[in-house]
DNA sequence: AATACAACGGCTTATGAGTCACATAGAAGT
DNA sequence: ACTTCTATGTGACTCATAAGCCGTTGTATT
């Protein structure tokens, strides 16, 4: 059961859009190095609202998602430009 | 104040993210040459909610965006990979 | 053990999702 | 010219749920 938990984790394939969406959010927010915090105050967000859209447990509207995309400093095009998001 | 009315429209680097997500989607949909009421059954929406998302009155979560992205056949890398989307 | 960071549960209120009746406009047919 | 059909848009409404905010807990790190 720690094998499902494994691919659950990584085979985005059959990722859940939200798990998609927070799990990318958490990549680039490590890549700047800055805590869910940081980025949430930047956002306009709750820290622990933040913590809820990166586990993948909050169903985000545009608008939210443009201000967490604008805090990572990137841009719809960029955010969605990922594996993750592509059917191939 | 028809030009007003023109810019709002055409420059799409002052819309609102939902407008340009409901122009994103009017391209596209009229790529395929479909109406709202086809589409709007293939994402499994109201003809009239979607006539809502095309205008940009409706803040759309990332759930329903995926049905209508999907209902359009493309992904979405394809969807955001548009210059409405990059501050560039 | 103190500090920083992240996660969880629960709660309120603001608004999205979904649906309706009705209106408008343009084509197509008669 | 006047219906009829097709496509789209609007306002108003209900119900579901997103947005926002607590307090508390867990877990490394120093």
């Amino acid at each position: 059961m720690t094998i499902d938990l494994f691919l659950v984790e990584t085979n985005f394939k059959y990722m859940d859009i939200n798990q998609k969406i927070g799990e990318r959010i958490r990549e680039l927010r490590k890549e700047k190095n800055i805590s869910q915090e940081a980025l949430a105050n930047i956002a306009e967000v709750d820290r622990t609202y933040m913590t809820g859209v990166e586990t993948g447990k909050r169903n985000v509207t545009v608008k939210v998602l443009e201000r967490i995309v604008y805090a990572l400093d990137i841009d719809f095009t960029i955010f969605f430009d990922d594996n993750k998001f592509s059917r191939k």
